[in-house]
DNA sequence: CTTTAATCGATAAATATATATCGTTATAAA
DNA sequence: TTTATAACGATATATATTTATCGATTAAAG
């Protein structure tokens, strides 16, 4: 099997999207040339990207939509339920813990950690908040393998290590800190500079060349 | 001039990131390897985007990290203070509006805006809070061209045709629908659910050919 | 029943991006 | 002073991704 692009995961998301707010409308059917229209991009794309789960349309119709959701949803790993925990109840760490959304995409954040002991022992959005040193049994205990890195740049390759040593074998990274891992742990960087970076230049240039 | 790739664009925060770093360091020259092996990239592809900036470096010793940090800064825009306005004063808002790493970007956010009456006229972390009413004409008094957008999924398309409206050039869209705007409007999504979709596929892809 | 048009899925072409090669240059060691 | 080497920058190659082409299929219109 060839391996799906980096890109087509990333738009993945986007086709739920539409999908979720088509099926909303009462539509049964959808097609590439739909989705494309909504988000942008050409039907050609949209329709390699769907091959990739192995559905089949139908010409003149397109995907039953149900089932597209399905396989989307089931190529991201999404249909369970995969818990999380989170470290840095700070300002960012607690709106990420309260955030429902995070439900379609089959993340359950348990609860968070801290060192503070203002909020340590306390619930936020029902999320029980507990003290780093128990981190790691927490971790063993409930076998969660993905971390959510939301502590100071200063803390967080330290915390990478106590998640590292721990068992967790994914860390979302918001952190702007460039964490060293062993090879077989997943970092995911969650990059608001380099999304910036993007909105900056794409802006200049429309002012450059526009006017 | 050919145009300088997205994906260069990505990574120069990251350079910057490693710069500062090194800065505090007190080293004074960095060389593409230096940068590469800190990131995990190659040489070669860090000597090419920092080709874009048109930098000259010395055979042996590389870049003057000074210099380097003022041309990718410079690129980027982010020399002078951009000014911003935030709607959505909500967990997520509050915790960007709070945010003093923006700074480093050249971002400054000058006041938030909402619906809310429990928050409007407060202030959170020094921004005063507006309410809605007021944005159009604020926005067009303080000739604001970057809007960054943290309501609701529901209200996101009702206020970004008021950001349009006011003159607002950029947005920096949170939330996850998908915008429709002018042609002359950049819209630069900060997707939560691709970074969380990658890393679930590298997660699943791990575990799987691992054992 | 035949024709038309939308869309699928497979394959091919084009474009974009990353990596490799190579001659040159500047430093530091011999 | 000569030699070895790290790193630059330009060019070439390889890989990845997007876009185009085309025959086949199906529903709906004529
Ligand atoms: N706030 C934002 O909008 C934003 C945006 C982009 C990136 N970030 C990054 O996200 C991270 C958090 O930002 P924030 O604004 O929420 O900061 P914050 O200071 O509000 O929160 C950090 C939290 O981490 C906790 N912490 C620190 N060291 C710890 C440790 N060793 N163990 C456990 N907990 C620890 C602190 O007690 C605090 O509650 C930072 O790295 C920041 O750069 C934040
Ligand atoms: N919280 C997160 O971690 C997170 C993560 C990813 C994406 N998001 C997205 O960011 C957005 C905000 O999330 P949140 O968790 O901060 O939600 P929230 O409910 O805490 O905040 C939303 C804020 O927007 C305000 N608002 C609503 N309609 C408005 C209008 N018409 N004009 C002005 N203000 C209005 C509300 O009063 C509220 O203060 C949502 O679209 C959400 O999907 C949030």
């Amino acid at each position: 099997m060839k391996p799906v692009p980096y890109p087509t995961i990333q738009r993945f998301p986007l086709y739920l999207e539409v999908i979720k707010q088509l099926q909303l409308a009462g539509i049964k059917t959808i097609s590439a040339t739909d989705i494309a229209q909504n988000l942008g991009f050409t039907n050609i794309q949209v329709r390699k990207d769907i091959g990739y789960t192995g559905i089949i349309g139908k010409p003149k119709i397109g995907y039953n939509i149900k089932e597209l959701e399905k396989v989307i949803t089931s190529f991201l790993g999404w249909q369970n339920t995969n818990d999380a925990i989170l470290v840095g109840v700070g300002a960012l760490g607690s709106a990420l813990l309260g955030y429902k959304g995070f439900e379609d995409y089959g993340l359950n954040i348990i609860s968070g950690f801290d060192v503070n002991k203002k909020i340590v022992g306390k619930k936020i959005h029902g999320k029980k908040i507990l003290h780093i040193d128990d981190f790691e049994s927490q971790v063993k205990l409930l076998k969660v393998s993905i971390g959510i890195l939301t502590v100071n740049q200063s803390s967080a390759q330290q915390i990478t290590d106590l998640m590292v040593k721990a068992g967790i074998k994914g860390i979302w990274n918001f952190s702007s800190e460039n964490l060293k891992v062993p090879d077989d742990i997943v970092v995911q960087r969650e990059n608001l500079s380099a999304s910036l970076a993007l909105l900056s230049v794409k802006l200049s240039h429309k002012f450059k060349t526009k006017q």
